[in-house]
DNA sequence: CTGAAAGCGCTTACAG
DNA sequence: CTGAAAGCGCTTACAG
């Protein structure tokens, strides 16, 4: 490779003149600058970013350790986000994913480490407590999408209390006295916030709570796929007094709702309202009429989490990331 | 933070023989090696990267650039794909997510050519052509879903032609005749290779082609979403002699033809067989019957285009990676 | 405005 | 089996 010496030699100059181009130092005079600019160009010099890191101590390098985030539908956003305010701040990310699996954490660390990171998001693909290894803290940390009780790191979640609460809120606005809420698995963190929001909406409204409609989805493992409604909705539908609106934990639950309902003569859109979680845009898009949905903040949560990174601000508490409210048709009738 | 010196200082031994510590150098006693170990250990030692690269000349770094692959589902597969090889390899990749923007491409590239990387992927979340900036070829490349005609670069595709036969074959082998085929976009790649499978399949089963049995979906955009296929079945639906099985160019046209032929008596799995391609796990798996469906074979492209990083094949030809078939219940009547 | 010296934390080469 | 010297490609701090 060619070095900054090289360069020097064919400008017929100091090589330390050449760093000063390099760096924009404003001490070089115009006609030397074009030279070296020149030399730069012919040879076509590179700066070596790891001889550059060695003397000024700072590697440029934010880690993010991704449990799944990859290769989950739309989680995606939480590492956008994360790279969109990196690079505002001239720095790159370097991601590694690992999978639930602590072995591979400590190798992931470890090499970050290696790097000399000057900072480090640990985010989840769905919201969970997580076991942060001690080492974490020895460079400025975030959680991103999750949590951990045993260590006292800054931390972005989903609001999901509001989600529960905005999506419920909708269709009471709507004038809907019974609306039913499909529920997640009982074991993830999202389930019972949102249910909260939703026994929330219900009281700002007057309107009674009733563990009726209160009914559990089929989830096949805790992040939820494959996954069914079927019960769910046979449950619901056997009520004495059926719901006129559902408030679905997600939107695969959401999508199957539209099919089973027509089996009893029900269309959305048309005989019930439905609101929704997720903002999945291979199914909310698509279905007829469109699904009204809470938008996952991934890219938010992101964009937050490393702003903190760069921000003076010494706070280790948790921050709530809003849902955005995505307004389609589904949570209207005869629109 | 602590270097080797200082390691070397705690052991009471020279610097040098750390060094021989840290990179498991045999030729050191047993005893040496405890103490030095334990050293590292109190001192909480961490070998600099950036250093150690400076010496050997090899950064241990692949580039990933990334057009959307992050952000889109399931695209993220290649990524994993891809870091899989890589870890094997001793090597970690530094992801870099770019939208179809060529200045931000050639920042990325700068930015990994500064960090001396040893090899780079370029990725696109779908299959399409590609610009590749000469400046690529001065490491080794390759090219995953993606392809370029101004540069010899080794290229992995999916093999979109093999798929369209195999889920048209699918649907031969279950007695239909009248088989029709929603297309994609017709500027995309993937349509018309599809489409050339579906012909091929039907003409080694001896079966006319009918243009009147292909039909175009509708996607809002290239990548395809909101879209509808809404228009195409009813052109189907408007036949004299309609097709009793339908070939749906994406999950999403899949998930909206279960709706759209109710309208019209029919039943998927009852009355039509459906097969699909992209296998979309917040919907193939969701819908009822399940949706037989071609997997876009992300996982295996990624890990396809780093193993020829590290192989000596210069090879720079294009390599078709097949879809695998997974069958469910929607090509079935009656199961 | 430009340059010579020292050093970042390692490894490579060579001695002993 | 262990060590002293040189150098990777830069930047920092100091001179002129």
């Amino acid at each position: 490779m060619v070095s900054i010496k090289d360069v020097a030699k064919h400008a017929g100059i100091s090589f330390k003149t050449v760093s000063r181009v390099v760096n924009n130092d404003p001490a070089v005079r115009q006609e030397t600058r074009a030279k070296v600019l020149q030399s730069i160009e012919v040879l076509n010099y590179r700066p070596n970013r790891a001889a550059r890191m060695m003397r000024n101590q700072r590697s440029g390098v934010i880690g993010f350790i991704s449990d799944e985030v990859v290769t989950r539908p739309y989680a995606g956003e939480l590492l956008l986000g994360a790279q969109e305010i990196a690079n505002q701040q001239g720095r790159v990310l370097m991601v590694v994913n690992i999978e639930q699996d602590r072995r591979r954490l400590q190798q992931a660390l470890d090499m970050l480490l290696e790097r000399r990171i000057e900072g480090l998001v640990f985010a989840s693909y769905f919201h969970r407590e997580v076991e942060v290894p001690e080492e974490m803290l020895s460079v400025p940390s975030v959680l991103a999408n999750c949590f951990s009780r045993n260590a006292g790191v800054a931390t972005f979640l989903p609001d999901e209390c509001q989600a529960g609460q905005d999506a419920t809120r909708l269709l009471v606005e709507q004038g809907h006295q019974r609306i039913a809420f499909i529920t997640l698995h009982p074991e993830i963190v999202a389930t019972g916030l949102r249910l909260e929001g939703y026994r929330q909406a219900l009281q700002q409204a007057g309107l009674a709570f009733d563990p009726q409609l209160v009914v559990q989805g089929e989830c096949l493992n805790e992040a939820g796929e494959p996954s069914s409604a079927a019960s769910a909705i046979e449950t619901l539908m056997q009520l004495d007094h059926r719901p006129t609106a559902i408030v679905c934990g997600k939107d695969e639950f959401a999508m199957q709702v539209y099919f089973l309902l027509l089996r009893y003569g029900l269309q959305v859109g048309v005989d019930i309202a439905i609101t929704s979680f997720d903002n999945q845009l291979l199914i909310a898009p698509n279905l007829t009429p469109g699904l009204t949905t809470m938008a996952l903040p991934h890219l938010e949560m992101g964009r937050a989490a490393v702003r903190h990174l760069f921000s003076s601000d010494a706070d280790r508490g948790t921050t709530l990331v809003p849902f955005p409210l995505i307004e389609r048709e589904s949570h209207l009738l005869n629109p």
